[in-house]
DNA sequence: ACGAGCGCCTGTCGGC
DNA sequence: TGCCGACAGGCGCTCG
C-alpha cells in the first residue's frame, strides 16, 4: 500500500491542490455514495449518508498510514491499504473503474477513493482516537528520538523487520521503507531487536527519518497501476532489487520471505550478527 | 510473546 | 494463444 510518504503526499495535494485538482478544504459535502460496502468500515451506511450532508472539511492531516479529514462534526478517515488512492475530480466525469465511495462536495467537485483490491477503509466518526489509538510513535515526529528506538527495540524479543510493520511498535512504515531503512542502517531483517546496541539503535533511527524523507522528497513511490507522480521507485536501493548488485558493495542484493513479505538485503552490508 | 498461515481482492507477469 | 502459479505498497484473525 501507499506506506507514510504516499500517504503525506496525498494529504498535502488533498490540502494544497495540485495543477489538476482544486483544494478540498472549505469545501462543502452534499452527498456521500458507497459503490463498495466493504470500503465503508464505520458507522453504517445509513448513518453515514444521513451525517455527512453540509459538514465543511476543516483540515487534512496523516497519522501513520491513516489520512484524516477533520469535518465540522464528524472526522472522515481512510486507511488505502495496498491500492487505494484519493483522488478529486468533477463530479460530471465519468465514473473510473474501481472508484468504491465518493464524496460530493457542493461546488461542483467531488473525492473519489478508487482502490482496485478492495482492501481500503473509510471510517466518519465523531472521534478519530476510536481508529487511531493503538498506533505507535510518528517516526518524523519531534518527540521520537534515537533512545526512545532503543528502549522500544529491547522491550521486545522479535525480529526486525516484522516489528518495524508492526503499526503499534512504529507507526507508517511498510515493507519498501522499512528495507531500505535496515540497508541503510546496516542490520540484517531478521536480526533480534533486543540484540541491538545503541550505536545501531541511533544508525536505524536516523535510517528510517531519512528513508522517510527521501520518499516524502520524491513525492511518494509509484507502482504498477497505481501511479501517483511520485518518483522514488527510481531510488530503491534494495526493495524489489534480488540479484542486483548492493549499491554499497556490489554484492547480489538476496530476497528471502518473511512474515510472507518479500524480504531484500545486502547479506555483506546487513550481517545478521554483530 | 512470538511467528506462520490464511483470508480479503484484482491485476500483472513469466513459464510452459 | 491460453492457462496457472507467483507475486504485489496491508493487516486482522487463528493457531501452535
Amino acid at each position: 500500500m501507499p506506506e507514510l510518504p504516499e500517504v503525506e503526499t496525498i494529504a498535502t495535494n488533498l490540502r494544497n491542490g495540485t495543477p489538476d485538482q482544486p483544494p478540498i478544504r472549505g469545501l462543502v459535502i452534499d452527498t456521500g455514495t458507497v459503490l463498495w460496502a466493504r470500503s465503508l468500515a464505520a458507522p453504517t451506511l445509513d448513518e453515514f449518508l444521513l451525517r455527512l450532508p453540509g459538514q465543511v472539511v476543516e483540515e487534512i492531516w496523516r497519522r501513520g498510514k491513516y489520512l484524516v479529514l477533520n469535518l465540522s462534526q464528524d472526522y472522515l478517515l481512510f486507511h488505502l491499504r495496498m491500492s487505494g488512492d484519493l483522488l478529486v475530480e468533477r463530479q460530471e466525469s465519468p465514473l473510473a473503474a474501481h472508484h468504491r465511495l465518493l464524496i460530493d462536495f457542493q461546488n461542483g467537485y467531488r473525492l473519489a477513493f478508487n482502490d482496485t483490491r478492495k482492501f481500503g477503509r473509510a471510517w466518519l466518526v465523531p472521534d478519530p482516537e476510536t481508529v487511531l489509538s493503538r498506533l505507535g510513535p510518528e517516526p518524523l515526529g519531534a518527540e521520537f528520538s534515537a533512545t526512545d528506538l532503543y528502549q522500544r527495540l529491547h522491550a521486545f524479543h522479535r525480529q526486525l523487520k516484522p516489528l518495524l510493520l508492526d503499526q503499534r511498535f512504529l507507526a507508517g512504515l511498510g515493507n519498501i521503507y522499512t528495507d531500505e531503512a535496515l540497508h541503510k542502517a546496516g542490520l540484517h531483517p531478521l536480526k533480534i531487536s533486543d540484540e541491538v546496541n545503541e550505536d545501531q539503535a541511533k544508525k536505524l533511527w536516523q535510517s528510517v527519518r531519512e528513508v522517510l524523507q527521501e520518499g516524502i522528497r520524491h513525492n511518494g513511490a509509484s507502482i504498477d497501476w497505481v501511479y501517483r507522480g511520485g518518483d522514488f521507485q527510481n531510488h530503491f536501493r534494495v526493495y524489489q532489487r534480488g540479484g542486483e548488485p548492493c549499491p554499497n558493495c556490489g554484492t547480489p542484493i538476496e530476497r528471502i520471505v518473511v512474515g510472507q513479505r518479500g524480504t531484500h538485503f545486502c547479506p555483506h552490508c546487513q550481517p545478521r550478527l554483530r
